[in-house]
RNA sequence: GCGGGAGUAGCUCAGUUGGUAGAGCGUCAGCCUUCCAAGCUGAAUGUCGCCGGUUCGAACCCGGUCUCCCGCUCCA
């Protein structure tokens, strides 16, 4: 466990090290789950993007992208479920430090009343054996009438209170009920506060006259308000895809984990139309379709999981998750949900529009169903990063820091480097090395300190590629190549070295791994 | 939000009973060097997270606050 602890330690300190990653404000002590990316950082998580576009996007005939605003009209949030679903009232107990919802605590003293009412229907089941009528027994009995009448008076005030959001009685409400923790016994309550995980804010200039927003809490909205407008104008077919990368801000209780967690962040969306009663066969092919792009970037087929959930949302028929195993565990890295077709049915509600697609083979209209993936690139970022920075020993028993980036996502794809800085022959050959490739990659030069050390330096940075310019390239035009992974040299022609990076860092040759 | 731990140079960390702030690595300038960092010379970098209190004097004691890590919790 300390183990990994440290390696999750490491793994924050190495990114602000090599410009990777940077709190949010540092200079005024940061802001909480608010992080900055840096220079290398954001070329990592734009390649990230990139490839996530191109397998998803670029490579699907069917699927195209959009670029939704993040301020979308307040009645979206009502009919998505956001603005009730994303408003808790929590309640903590003070002596087990166990935190509830306050209204489940409520719920769950019904559901105990209504058990109690089970019982006594049991009983004089029992009783009157085959003479027992239990609708009348319901109606008729004064202890089951009692239960119910108690149990319909509560949850009318818990509605009610949560309504009017009168906190306090909610509050009452639970110490009147003697409701205890469930896990010490304890009614040593704190108060119960009102958690809203959607950031408001306010358009227009003057307070009097402003709207009432919210920023998103998640990006697929955008595309399922999008929807008719890009079939029209698209000639979409059914099923297809509109996909969508862009931030989502939640007001999280407590974000944590570095970059796991944040309050603002980024998501790489794909929301996918289907008939009706094919959900079950889309769902399946995006599950194992998803699985293969993350085994495509070659982290570790051991890093990955599925966790199919159980209690399910109130838009889905099925749900997985595919977990990666993050320095700290494993933890939710993209979700795959079957949506049915609550959003554009839901949105079709509350805008009075149809949200329809005629199906030709079939001769009628319908609601699409919608089969969603869902990847945090934050996320992706830390499974990428925490698991490419590697301290190898080598045979000599010292230690060298290599963060073993895939290298079609390595922010520096090759530095070139002449073997000596005194000799001004090399300079120019390798200044003229980066002067023709930066026109194909991203290449970094560096002249400082002994070859051996800048190769460590460029190991650290997660480049994957060094080109040496030495005394022989003067003479025959060849260079030297060093992999990263493995510190082995080739000594390859000038004229080869685009082909030769090219062939390693090519998105085409990763995503033919799938 | 509750509980635990922590915050001193870019990084990792020392810092004695309270007496003007240090090391290693890194960075920069130069030397040396024809292939795997830790040879040489020199230099820069700290309101000791922030605010207040106690004191002649606070990195150190006290209070508050911000931030990070862990657990609980939450996770559309």
């Amino acid at each position: 466990m300390a183990n990994k602890e440290d390696k999750f330690k490491k793994v924050i300190a190495h990114a602000k090290e090599y410009g990777y990653v940077f709190q949010s404000s540092e200079i005024y002590d940061g802001l909480s789950a608010v992080y900055d990316y840096g220079q290398n950082g954001v070329e990592l998580k734009k390649n990230i993007r990139d490839y996530w576009w191109k397998a998803m996007v670029q490579m699907h005939d069917n699927i195209v992208g959009i670029d939704a605003a993040i301020f979308m009209h307040p009645t979206t949030w009502k009919a998505s479920g956001h603005v009730d679903a994303f408003n808790d009232p929590l309640i903590d107990n003070k002596d087990s430090k166990k935190r509830y919802r306050a209204d489940v605590l409520v719920e769950d003293y019904v559901g105990k009343l209504d058990a109690k009412i089970e019982k006594e229907v049991k009983k004089a089941a029992k009783r009157f054996e085959d003479a027992f009528d239990k609708d009348q027994f319901l109606s008729t009995n004064p202890r089951v009438l009692q239960y119910k009448e108690k149990g319909d008076a509560i949850l009318k005030r818990l509605g009610r209170s949560l309504e009017n959001e009168d906190l306090a009685d909610v509050k009452a409400l639970i110490e009147e009920l003697e409701i205890a923790c469930p896990l010490s016994g304890s009614k040593n309550w704190t108060d119960v506060k009102q958690f809203n995980l959607m950031f408001g804010t306010k358009l227009g200039a003057s307070a009097e006259h402003a709207t009432d927003l919210y920023l998103r809490p998640e990006t697929a909205q955008g595309i399922f308000v999008n929807f008719l407008n890009v079939q029209k104008t698209g000639r979409m077919k059914i099923p297809f895809g509109i996909a969508q990368t862009g931030k989502a801000f939640r007001n999280e209780i407590v974000a944590r984990q570095f970059i796991f967690r944040m309050r603002e962040f980024e998501q790489m969306e794909m929301q996918f139309f289907i008939k009706p009663g094919t959900q079950q066969e889309w769902y399946k092919y995006w599950k194992e379709h998803r699985l293969k792009w993350h085994l495509s970037l070659g982290l570790g087929e051991d890093n990955y999981r599925f966790h199919d959930h159980e209690k399910l949302a109130h838009y889905a028929d099925a749900a997985a998750d595919i977990e990666f195993r993050f320095p700290f565990g494993f933890k939710e890295l993209e979700g795959i949900h079957s949506r049915t077709d609550f959003d554009l049915a839901q949105h079709e509600e509350y805008s009075g529009k149809k949200l329809q697609y005629f199906d030709h083979e079939e001769n009628r209209s319908y609601v699409p169903y919608v089969l969603e993936t869902s990847i945090g690139l934050d996320r992706m970022f830390l499974a990428v990063f925490s698991n490419s920075l590697q301290e190898e020993v080598l045979e000599d028993g010292t230690t060298r820091d290599v963060l073993k980036l895939p290298a079609v996502l390595a922010p520096t794809k090759a530095a070139i480097l002449p073997l000596v800085r005194k000799d001004e022959g090399l300079v120019k050959m390798s200044k003229d090395i980066v002067n023709d490739l930066k026109w194909d990659f991203s290449v970094a030069y560096d002249e400082k300190d002994a070859v051996g050390r800048r190769y460590r330096r460029q190991d650290a940075a997660g480049t994957p590629f060094c080109i040496t310019v030495d005394g022989e390239s003067l003479e025959n035009n060849t260079v030297t190549i060093r992999y990263r992974d493995t510190m082995e040299q080739k000594r390859i022609a000038i004229d080869e070295i685009k082909a030769v990076v090219k062939e390693e860092v090519d998105v085409k040759n990763w995503l033919m791994k799938m």
